[in-house]
RNA sequence: GGAGCCAUGGCUCAGUUGGUAGAGCGUCUCUUUUACACAGAGAAGGUCACAGGUUCGAGUCCUGUUGGCUCCACCA
């Protein structure tokens, strides 16, 4: 039995420790990332852009599904493309400012001490020190990204490209400034999108209030103090007569009078077909304000706290508030009764999950309407492919209802708004400032036009009246004169990510490789990041960003669940990696998941896909044992069975990775690997007379090469110790041809 | 309220144009055989949620019911 005999020449060790391997393999591999130095850089461009991560995050589990996005630049690497995947950070706006304002209260301070030049050079010292973490993270899974060309949104070119956007969209009349009712959170100090806020279903009281005439349900009491109008449904015959008089209503704080209107978005079945008009803290008051003209009047500040026009409830937060009024209205008789059964939806902040405060707050805005109609035709007529399918509808369906987008976040973390406020001597700009001693200053600023240098220093907020009266302003990067004090708000995330696209790749490029090829990325933000891409794009180049769309589904736990901090299941991908290997951790996110479906990931599927990494080098092994040992160059019945299995196994791998089904992909080279050439083959060639055929040998070398993309590090740790069996010993993996 | 998706062996899920049910993990039996016990050989286990319909034939298409998920809209 010569075979046996002579496993002792091979030097392999028994089990594939990926311990042994990865990093050396890695480090190996890199001059490859980038098409330059790769042998296919005279193929056709590919090119795949990295969503980036954001700055404050290491990584998680969602992350390890660029897996995805590795497996397709290898294939297509060793396919002869010149191909290139772009990495780069995202500054992350909001989400970072809030980690970092965590940080800050652990110290006892917030960003109410700092001015906002200050602030923002803090987070970024902050974001610096975690920056490189997460490539590593990357390359531990064997990502192949060119890092050389890493991008991070707040770079200069990033910058630049957003104020050049911007300017334009100003210039063609795109944007707009308005007093607009946005939901506010008061504890992150900012407005939100409506993509930024949850709805939650509560549980609260609905008051039945004494008004005038008229009792009226509502779950707000405590906003009376801003009302300025009652409406009924037009066609609500009950309360007819009262339409365009003045009532005279018993309030908290003495009498008021409003008036009566009728609007058809009141419901006469609610309640009891009557409803107290609150413009300026109401999303839907504040609609049939404009439709009544019905004066705004603010009782809440940005501070969460009720002001000054609402007597002893001043300074009291609006819970807090909610209480003291119902209180005082019992006691003054003014509550008819109460429903404590009444549920309904309340809007949360995404972030910190406390209820929003829709509030009156001025707002720079993008018209989206001229904007969306190429995107929806380009989705329409598949110039970009949504992959699975149904998400070109989710995208069309999205596209049809998006409105204006609200672009300033009043955070100092991310790209300011490139505008100027003139100052002059009307009393139209307010705002927040440290002074020369660190004392928190704030007024309106022509008070103060001989201090504007110490304002600017200090500057926390500036707060500019919108409309006519409001300043005149410049959009510039630049001061663009003494008299100028620089808009405080910054950019929507989105709005710098949005084009990304356009800043990853180098001028001399766009010819090449624009459109990009795929991007494959989260379902969850289509909304907010692919459809602004497409956007962006469309309206800045007239071309889409990216030919096709891969979507894939959170990553879940053993049950399915979504992992959280909360319920304790989450699951650190690189303690994963430190165990069972970066190529078990990658298979098992792709293998037995449906394109499109979320990942539900265990570690003993990990450990499964260990096994297989483990079982084909122990395939290997055999091979070379086999190879040193006595063989037939004769090819033998069983060998055109193997051969014929494994052209079938080529085509349906590459039809599957062409269809980006991944899942089809792994499987069929997990039952051919192990169940057809092992269990089947393997074992008839040792029962061989003969010995081994080249076949062997042959099938070993394409399984490799087609399990490479998917299993990087161990196909390359055999590929090594078997250079006696290549044609081309000095060869690495990561560059040899794909098998046809 | 609108849209989309899902309900398949104990668990998690595959199943692309309709043609006699699959995987991984788990379970049971045997085997420490010499590539691998991170293994091999074998076994048990599903009327594919329910009710109709189309078809020679349906897990796969259509309708309805029930249960679950996601997105969107939303009544104070």
């Amino acid at each position: 039995m010569p075979i046996q005999r002579s496993v002792a020449m091979t030097d392999m060790d028994k089990n594939y420790d990926h311990r042994k391997h990865e990093r050396e393999i890695y480090e190996k591999w890199e001059p490859y990332f980038t098409p330059s130095f790769a042998k296919a850089s005279e193929g056709k461009p590919y090119t795949i852009l990295m969503p980036p991560p954001n700055a404050n995050a290491s990584l998680h589990a969602g992350h390890a599904m660029y897996t995805i996005d590795d497996i397709v630049i290898r294939w297509k690497r060793m396919q002869g493309f010149s191909s290139v995947w772009i990495p780069g950070i995202d500054h992350a706006g909001f989400e970072t400012q809030f980690v970092y304002e965590k940080e800050l209260a652990k110290k006892g301070k917030s960003r109410f001490d700092f001015d906002r030049q200050t602030f923002y050079e803090n987070v970024y010292k902050f974001v610096e020190k975690n920056s490189g973490l997460i490539y590593e993270q990357f390359k531990q899974l064997g990502f192949s990204a060119d890092w050389d060309r890493s991008v991070f949104t707040l770079d200069k070119n990033v910058i630049s490209q957003v104020f050049e956007t911007f300017s334009r969209l100003e210039r063609e009349g795109k944007v707009y400034r308005d007093e607009y009712i946005v939901n506010y959170c008061t504890h992150c100090g900012t407005s939100l999108a409506e993509l930024e806020v949850e709805h939650e279903e509560r549980n609260d009281p609905l008051y039945y209030m004494k008004y005038g005439p008229f009792v009226l349900a509502t779950v707000r009491p405590e906003t009376k103090f801003g009302d300025t109008a009652v409406a009924i449904n037009p066609k609500d015959t009950r309360y007819q007569k009262y339409v365009g008089q003045v009532i005279e209503v018993e309030g908290l704080i003495g009498k008021f009078r409003v008036k009566v209107i009728a609007d058809d978005a009141v419901e006469q079945k609610f309640g009891t077909g009557v409803v107290k008009v609150t413009p300026a803290h109401d999303p839907n008051d504040f609609e049939m304000g404009k439709r009544h003209g019905l004066e705004i009047k603010q009782v809440i500040g940005l501070d969460g706290k009720l002001n000054d026009k609402t007597g002893p409830y001043r300074g009291l937060k609006v819970n807090e508030a909610r209480k003291r009024v119902v209180e005082d209205l019992y006691k003054a008789g003014l509550i008819d009764r109460v429903d404590e059964t009444y549920k309904h939806s309340v809007g949360v902040c995404y972030r910190c999950k406390r209820t929003v405060e829709p509030m009156v707050v001025p707002n720079w805005f993008i018209k989206v309407d001229e904007l969306k109609g190429p995107v929806i035709e380009a989705v329409k007529n598949d110039r970009v492919k949504f992959y699975p399918k149904r998400f070109k509808k989710q995208m069309l369906n999205w596209l049809e209802i998006m409105h204006d987008w609200p672009i300033s976040r009043q955070i100092a973390w991310g790209i300011r708004i490139p505008v100027w406020y003139e100052v002059t001597d009307q009393a139209n700009l307010y705002a927040v400032w440290l002074d020369k001693n660190g004392q928190k200053q704030e007024g309106l600023v022509y008070k103060y036009k001989d201090r504007l240098a110490e304002i600017e220093a200090g500057l926390q907020k500036v707060t500019a009246v919108t409309g006519p009266s409001g300043p005149k302003y410049k959009v510039s990067a630049n001061k663009p004169g003494d008299n100028y004090l620089p808009e405080t708000d910054t950019f929507d995330t989105w709005f710098s990510s949005g084009q990304w696209p356009l800043v990853t790749l180098k001028k001399d490029e766009f010819d090449t490789r624009f459109p990009t090829d795929m991007m494959g990325t989260l379902a969850d933000i289509l909304k907010f990041w692919v459809s602004r891409m497409i956007m962006f794009s469309l309206y800045l180049k007239n071309e889409v960003p990216f030919k096709d769309v891969y979507l894939w589904s959170m990553v879940a736990d053993t049950k399915g669940v979504k992992m959280s901090k909360s319920k304790g299941n989450v699951v650190n991908p690189i303690d994963l990696v430190n165990k069972y290997g970066a190529d078990a951790l990658r298979v098992a996110l792709v293998y037995g998941v449906a394109p499109g479906s979320k990942i539900p990931l265990s570690e003993e599927k990990v450990r499964g896909m260990r096994n297989f990494a483990n079982k084909i080098w122990n395939i290997a092994r055999f091979v070379e044992s086999a190879n040193h040992s006595s063989q037939t160059a004769n090819p033998v019945e069983d060998d055109n069975w193997i051969m014929d299995e494994l052209n079938k196994l080529i085509k349906s791998v590459t039809v599957s990775l062409e269809k980006y089904r991944f899942n089809d992909a792994a499987e069929s080279m997990y039952e051919f690997v192990w169940h057809k050439f092992a269990d089947v083959y393997i074992e008839k060639v040792k029962g061989r007379k003969e010995g081994a055929s080249p076949t062997l040998r042959h099938v070993l070398i394409t399984c490799l090469k087609l399990l490479h993309p998917f299993m990087p590090f161990v196909t390359e740790a055999i590929w090594w110790e078997i250079k006696d069996l290549r044609k081309y010993p000095d060869e690495m993996l990561i560059t040899t041809a794909w098998p046809e």
